[in-house]
DNA sequence: TTGCTCCTCACGTCACGTGAGGTGGC
DNA sequence: TTGCTCCTCACGTCACGTGAGGTGGC
């Protein structure tokens, strides 16, 4: 209230001989005004440009407010389901705190990982049909890598049938765990475990295993 | 950047010999990990706990702040129709910048003194029945009000029937307006009447005349 | 020599909240 | 005399941004 005074807004009424401060029906009418435009999330200097009369459309204003409201609800929509995505992820997890903090990181790492290149919808579609994904699945999907891995380290050619077979196996496991109607998905899924080498680690793949399977499905391929 | 390192953030990798900062991956990893827990919402403060390892567990700290986003997001739902309320309000008036100020202020006050006694579902649907509500019902009730008006200036008392007859009349104008399938809308908007004498003005009633028609509906009433 | 980046130090932001130390009215 | 509220003045909050004035590396 000393703060409305210092910066101009609000004015006591009067003050007794001992300089305390008296507010009359007009200062408090004033003061409810200010309340009222302040719980709107106006700034004080807007508060002050429309009471002091500075003639500021306040259509304007409020519209202007509005689109601003907007943008921050949709932000927090987002962060929302951004932290529930995350509460999820935890949920299962460790319960020391050491070791909850680098999952939590490493986690979070992923995430923003992912976020480069899926948008918020496809991301959900993962997570849900790998929510739904049973241990079977996931069972097969590291047999068939173990046995990739056998492979090529006995050096088998990545051009070999039992190799290629393998790599069937290794993609009808992970069709369990991904979206099979949508392109881009699939495209953008290839493009992390291309372009970032923590994701591979974060799915049990190192990166000679990866390019060692990029060769058996396209031969040609350099990398 | 610089205030990272003054809060214990982030430090430097090294410094040249004049002094300039260098940032090695360590560094640039530990940043990222910063900013993404920023962009979770989480204040530097709590990054620190998290990532200096104060074992602090991170399931709770994002549950917490899930919790706070959520209060957030429900705040600025609401006031994100509060201020679309607002703009609808505003959206024939006037075009004058000052004039457009004093019908602004004026609708927040009836605004705040509305939200005193209906909730935000009520006051959604009298705004819609408003919305609908023709001008032929504005002009009955415009019409019974100044019957009213005019019968009170001639001391008719407010038992006799033709008084009666007009506060029916008036009734069934305002049922143009006002919801008619709830109760505790009808009790609310009562009370705003009856405790709020610039609620009774903003809708062309002077505390005489509603006394008046109080009188004529329930002759017990000593008010 | 001329720009350029980087350095440090200090102050501003926004809407208050919280003391420190003092005084008037009951 | 004893609490109580009110006064003023000043500093803290949070995460930086923005100068002022200076210096190293090309």
């Amino acid at each position: 209230l000393h703060y409305y005074e210092e910066i101009g807004l609000l004015k006591p009424t009067a003050r007794t001989s001992s300089g305390h401060r008296l507010y009359g029906r007009d200062a408090i009418e004033r003061l409810q005004q200010i309340k009222s435009l302040q719980q709107l999330g106006l700034s004080l200097a807007e508060v002050d440009a429309l009471i002091c009369g500075q003639a500021i459309s306040p259509r304007k204003i409020v519209a202007d407010h509005l689109a601003e409201v907007r943008a921050q609800r949709e932000a927090l929509d987002q962060l929302e389901s951004q932290l529930e995505r995350l509460a999820r992820l935890l949920e299962g997890g460790e319960t020391d705190d050491r070791a909850a903090v680098e999952v939590f990181l490493t986690t979070m790492e992923a995430m923003t990982m992912y976020d480069k290149y899926l948008d918020s919808k496809q991301i959900t579609r993962i997570n849900q049909k790998h929510a739904a994904a049973d241990a079977a699945a996931q069972a097969a999907w590291n047999a068939a890598l173990a046995a990739l891995r056998d492979e090529l380290q006995a050096g088998t050619k990545p051009t070999d049938p039992k190799v290629r077979d393998l790599v069937e196996q290794w993609h009808k496991a992970a069709a369990a765990f991904v979206p099979d109607d949508d392109e881009a998905t699939h495209e953008g899924l290839m493009k992390v475990l291309h372009e970032e080498p923590k994701a591979l680690e974060q799915h049990g793949l190192e990166p000679e295993l990866f390019a060692y399977i990029g060769r058996a499905v396209d031969p040609q391929s350099h990398s």
